[in-house]
DNA sequence: ATGACGATTTACT
DNA sequence: GTAAATCGTCATA
């Protein structure tokens, strides 16, 4: 038995996801939570912004490939984590790419991840989590969390959240691909407007929605 | 074996 | 606005 949350095309789980609420509990116990504000959808084999272009499957992104919600973690420019939601189909490169966050409990603990020595002022409640690198610092989510199935797992799990109307959502291009030609500008990042936590300046456009269907 | 590069963040001019 | 940090991964040979 499994729930079907996640069969659904990347764009449609992105807008979905809005709202949610993403949980990380670690070894000790502790809960780390957030509502996910930002999130960028990853389509499949014919999106060239994604790891799966053109059917690339390799060691590194097997887990888009994976199951319907199985977490999909990779390593990139030497130091950043970044999580991932796969989704759609089985055997299909498909998944959600989670931006930001505006946490809500362990608060503490994710400041404590985010600092470091060299950190200028103290960061505000909004720097904690506004980045898709920020968050996995902030959640202390690695790559030995990658291939885990969320609707399974007790370290990392995605829960019904609030639910969010169209009219807060904004639709704009995704960031940071700008080697994507013509699927750069392709409307396929949504940001949670109100909450202000975008990772990065918008532009502007729409879409549409429907209601949230996971675990309290 | 090698080289180029990246779904980013930070600090600095 | 620009540049540095920093290394796993992949394509090429």
């Amino acid at each position: 038995m499994h729930s079907e949350v996640f069969d659904l095309p990347a764009d449609q789980l992105a807008r979905l996801l809005i709202g949610c609420q993403l949980r990380r509990t670690l070894d000790d116990g502790s809960i780390l939570s957030g509502l996910i504000t930002e999130t960028e959808a990853y389509i499949g084999p014919e999106d060239r912004a994604s790891h799966g272009f053109g059917g690339r499957r390799t060691q590194r992104n097997e887990s888009m490939w994976a199951q319907p919600g199985t977490a999909y973690v990779y390593f990139t420019y030497g130091m950043h984590h970044c999580f991932n939601v796969s989704c759609y189909k089985e055997n299909h490169p498909a998944a959600v790419l989670i931006r930001g966050g505006k946490p809500t409990l362990g608060n503490g603990i994710m400041r404590a991840n985010r600092s470091t020595k060299l950190r200028k002022n103290p960061l505000r409640e909004k720097d904690l989590c506004n980045g898709p690198a920020k968050i996995c610092q902030a959640m202390l989510i690695d790559r030995t969390l990658d291939g885990i199935d969320l609707l399974q797992s007790a370290q990392l799990t995605i829960l019904k959240g609030i639910k969010v109307p169209d009219q807060e959502i904004q639709c704009t291009p995704r960031i940071g691909v700008g080697y994507a030609q013509e699927w750069k500008d392709k409307p396929l990042r949504w940001i949670w407007k109100p909450q202000n936590s975008a990772s990065n300046p918008p532009a502007d456009a729409k879409r549409s929605s429907e209601g949230c269907d996971l675990p309290e």
